[in-house]
DNA sequence: CTTGACCTTGGATTCAACTCCAAGGTTATA
DNA sequence: TATAACCTTGGAGTTGAATCCAAGGTCAAG
């Protein structure tokens, strides 16, 4: 059994956030005390580590109450619907992977491009990358001229 | 050039969005006309899909703000400094990137524990995975089986 | 018997990124 | 010339997930 306070210090959450999900129907603690104090049983605590599981995972906190949901309703679901659920977030987390690497790409193009040198950007191949209205990259030591370094080896135009 | 309703078509935002991005300096249009219409020229498009491409891996507004602002200020940038802000936005998505992908393989392997079949839930490794107070995942058809399916070919348990 | 750390409540605020609204001006078309 | 479909502005509302606040009750220690 534990106080507010205790709960959230075990889990380092805030108080503030044990009250929310109470007043939000994801976690209501077992008991009152005499006085009005919430009392969480080891349920309640077990239940709270489900909750924060599954947020790290990126379940929103409307998913998690549909996984609980199911979780008090064991028998009335198929695992199909379980899965489904997760499979949803498998799917969206790999699309935002997917863009991330494709903007990581975009990323590498532009910093391999640029000579990293000492130079004023104004003629910066990545500030023109920026500006220009093609995707295209241009070789920058085309543009001032120092020894070729290993900044440019890999550059090449692309349109 | 276009109108702003044009524009927010062809991108599918919402003009008011756009409206958005103008009120906060992301993206302010080349032109106005008399009358005082928003006039977006092809520039202005292009960066449109940077901060579209951008938003749609993660960086929020003041990070692409950010990334377009240097452009501004040219001339009080050495290439390297232009590059080391790259190579921070870069470190950064390399960094969401992990994160990502270790999310990736938590939801793969709460996936792929489960048989996903219309058995009811009630032994559903998902739910025991995330009930669990250790971050592991059991061989499902060890409690209720059926022919061993592709499902669970790749399942191990995993301490 | 008073301090100080805890707890209660309802309600307000935050933050990002929109999204909507009202009241009015502009423009292409019938 | 009138109608509809555009556009303008400032400002208010929305969502999710907290986080903070004020005013006050509770409880163990000194």
């Amino acid at each position: 059994m534990y106080r507010i306070g205790e709960l959230a210090n075990h889990y380092e959450v805030k108080t503030d956030t044990l009250r929310f999900y109470d007043k939000h129907g994801l976690l209501k603690p077992s008991f009152r005390s005499e006085s009005g104090y919430r009392i969480y049983s080891e349920d309640d605590a077990e239940r709270l580590r489900f909750i924060l599981r599954a947020k790290a995972i990126g379940f929103s906190l409307t998913d998690i109450a549909e996984l609980l949901s199911i979780e008090l309703d064991k028998s009335n679901w198929a695992c199909a619907d379980v899965k489904g659920v997760v499979d949803i977030k498998l799917a969206d987390v790999e699309a935002k992977i997917e863009e991330l690497n494709y903007f990581k790409t975009s990323l590498q193009r532009l910093s391999d491009a640029c000579c990293g040198g000492p130079e004023s950007a104004e003629h910066c191949s990545i500030l023109e990358a920026l500006e220009s209205n093609t995707s295209a990259i241009k070789c920058e030591n085309q543009k001032h001229q120092h020894e070729q370094s290993h900044y440019t080896k890999n550059c090449q135009t692309k349109g």
